[in-house]
RNA sequence: GCACCCGUAGCUCAGCUGGAUAGAGCAUCCGCCUUCUAAGCGGACGGUCUCAGGUUCGAAUCCUGACGGGUGUACCA
């Protein structure tokens, strides 16, 4: 349920009734325990504004506000504060809806359709550790709105279009004898093409001769291309499953899907004016902004091309309403450019969202690029195994499992660590990359979620069956966690409006810590507990177990019932 | 040079669109298992919120300007 919506409504009915307009009705968790469950500022501003008492006009207000049952008290404080108390009748009621398959989550009203783009891997190389950040928060983002009832697209825009192709094909016919059927082979040959590029002229032309040839639609050109693009994407397929990454073969739409389109977008620009030649090439301009190129002087087209074109295809066939990239906040002029240039050229119109979802850099503990010990980069499949393996050997400490158990909880608490930790700082700041940090049990971990999860259903595999289904808020740490339980839906939709993942990590965070608070001083299966309170008392550890498992799951990352 | 992001406890990070005495985890120290998973909970210690102005009843939060760090910046993606 929308609680703050909910306390939303009781503000603005209670101005309503005395016949004023206030500025805003945003109601906020209280700042202290003793203030109650939340409190109303928005008094203050408005008394400012029409030059009356503020503590007068809070007077008012709170008298209306004590008529509604919602509250259990409701008080005046400071200058102007008022502090609400909601009732507990009112959490008795409701927390049951958060036992249901959608956690007490209704979808929003208004549907729409949304591209997330977001992966975006290199063809001809494997995934590495640049890629983790937006193949991890994207998926969680697009889990997230499709859960609020938005049709989710979700594009893998791949680079398997460009320079780095002929140069590959050049190779291949150089050492014709050679073949790569691995992705191993392929990176390897990859990185000898390269050097044969940058270091031999003639390569280097031979190699542009060929991406002309494969544009043209070279037969054997293709042929080769294809192949490559296959063998990199079955090993993409492969991380993604590790990682339980919902993309597939079906949400790949590269760079040379655009491919055919560009020359009539370029036209369209600069029929549109919108582009304009200058020293041979094709750009748009803007203010104290380097120019966005779009058609190099040899002819050729670049990036930004075919993401505009991208655009075209998402709106006019994909018809989304909403288009999110969540790429490298190092890329954020480059979209700023072209969002703008779609917008000159009314390829979108202000009806459509376009958004750039930026994130930092993957860092080690010194602050510098993740990388491996020789300064290479780090293989996504490495991190992937190394989270397993970690996990395997801190979960199997102290507990006893078969090996097939430890091996299917090695994963879900390893890929979950490793999903966790990314998604639960905020996105723009650079991630600090901590192994011990990231699987310990102390802190805004997966595990720590994890194990809560664990606990709730150990308890509830030894309860007998729910008899009374009722809930009964005893104390203030009962309440705090119903409140928490209730809060579930308004920390998703501030979590969509601002498409920030770590706004979910945080809650989940505090609803597990609270359930351990209240697990700790409320007994719930021991001798003495009378029947009501700790039917009562399940409820709510059932409850609790259902939204972290459904607030996982939005984020990627599974649970265990035991661990 | 210009643009964007970041600057909060020793370290890693929150801080809910301007509210009351700025919060977690780690680290350090001290408590709590004959009883539901102690892989847990509680407490102590720790802060000129980089600095300086401004806006106002009220600023970590908004504005301006410094300083420090990162990133980007005409034909790579």
């Amino acid at each position: 349920m929308q609680l703050k919506s909910l306390l939303s409504e009781a503000i603005r009915d209670s101005f309503k009734e005395l016949n004023i307009t206030p500025k805003t009705t945003q109601v906020n968790e209280a700042a202290k325990p003793e203030f109650g469950d939340f409190q109303y500022n928005g008094v203050m501003a408005l008394a400012k504004e029409l030059k009356e008492n503020p503590r007068e006009i809070a007077n008012r207000v709170a008298l209306v506000l004590k008529e509604n049952p919602l509250f259990e008290r409701v008080e005046v404080a400071g200058p102007g504060f008022i502090n609400l108390r909601i009732d507990k009748k009112f959490l008795e009621d409701n927390l049951l809806q958060a036992l249901d398959s959608r956690a007490g989550v209704r979808e929003k009203e208004d549907k729409i359709r949304v591209v997330v783009d977001y992966s975006s891997p290199n063809m001809a190389k494997q995934m590495h550790v640049g890629h983790l950040r937006s193949t991890v928060i994207g998926d969680a983002l697009a889990n997230l709105f499709e859960f609020l009832g938005d049709e989710v697209i979700r594009q893998n825009h791949i680079g398997d279009w460009g320079t780095q192709f002929g140069m590959l094909i050049a190779y291949f016919e150089e050492n014709a004898k050679e073949r790569a059927k691995e992705l191993s082979d392929l990176e390897r040959f990859y990185q000898a093409a390269k050097k044969r590029f940058d270091e031999d002229e003639e390569f280097a032309t031979k190699a542009r001769e060929y991406v002309v040839k494969l544009q043209s639609g070279d037969k054997e050109c293709l042929r080769l291309w294809r192949e490559f693009i296959d063998t990199t994407l079955a090993h993409t397929q492969e991380i993604y499953d590790k990682l339980g990454v919902k993309l597939g073969l079906d949400d790949v739409r590269g760079e040379s899907f655009y491919n055919s389109d560009l020359p009539n977008l370029v036209e369209e620009l600069e029929q549109k004016g919108v582009a304009k030649e200058s020293e041979g090439a094709k750009c748009i301009f803007f203010e104290d902004k380097a120019p966005l190129i779009i058609q190099k002087k040899d002819g050729g087209y670049l990036y930004a091309t075919t993401d505009l074109a991208a655009i075209k295809y998402r709106v006019q066939e994909l018809k989304a309403k909403r288009i999110s990239y969540v790429v490298d906040a190092r890329q954020s002029e480059h979209f700023k450019q072209v969002f703008e240039t779609a917008k000159r050229a009314k390829i979108v119109d202000d009806s459509i969202i376009l958004e750039h979802i930026a994130f930092g850099m993957v860092l080690d503990k010194s602050g510098k690029p993740f990388k491996t010990r020789e300064g290479g980069t780090i293989k996504l499949k490495d991190l992937i195994d190394e989270a397993v393996r970690r996990a395997r050997e801190i979960i199997g400490k102290d507990r006893d499992y078969s090996d097939e158990e430890l091996e299917h909880i090695a994963k879900v608490v390893g890929v979950g660590a490793l999903k966790y930790a990314d998604l639960s700082i905020n996105r723009l700041s650079n991630y600090v990359f901590d192994w011990d940090k990231m699987l310990s049990l102390d802190g805004n971990t997966a595990l720590y979620m994890q194990y809560a999860y664990a606990r709730i259903n150990s308890i509830l595999r030894k309860a007998p069956e729910i008899e009374s289904k009722k809930v009964i808020i005893g104390d203030e740490l009962e309440k705090k966690l119903a409140l928490k339980i209730l809060s579930f839906e308004d920390i998703l939709n501030r979590a969509y409006i601002e498409a920030m993942p770590h706004l979910i990590t945080n809650y989940l965070y505090e609803l597990a810590g609270l359930f351990m608070k209240f697990y700790e001083n409320n007994p719930i299966l021991k001798e003495g507990v009378k029947s009501e309170i700790r039917d009562s008392r399940l409820l709510l550890a059932k409850a609790t177990a259902n939204v972290i498992k459904k607030g996982l799951n939005i984020l990627g990352i599974e649970v265990v019932e035991r661990i």
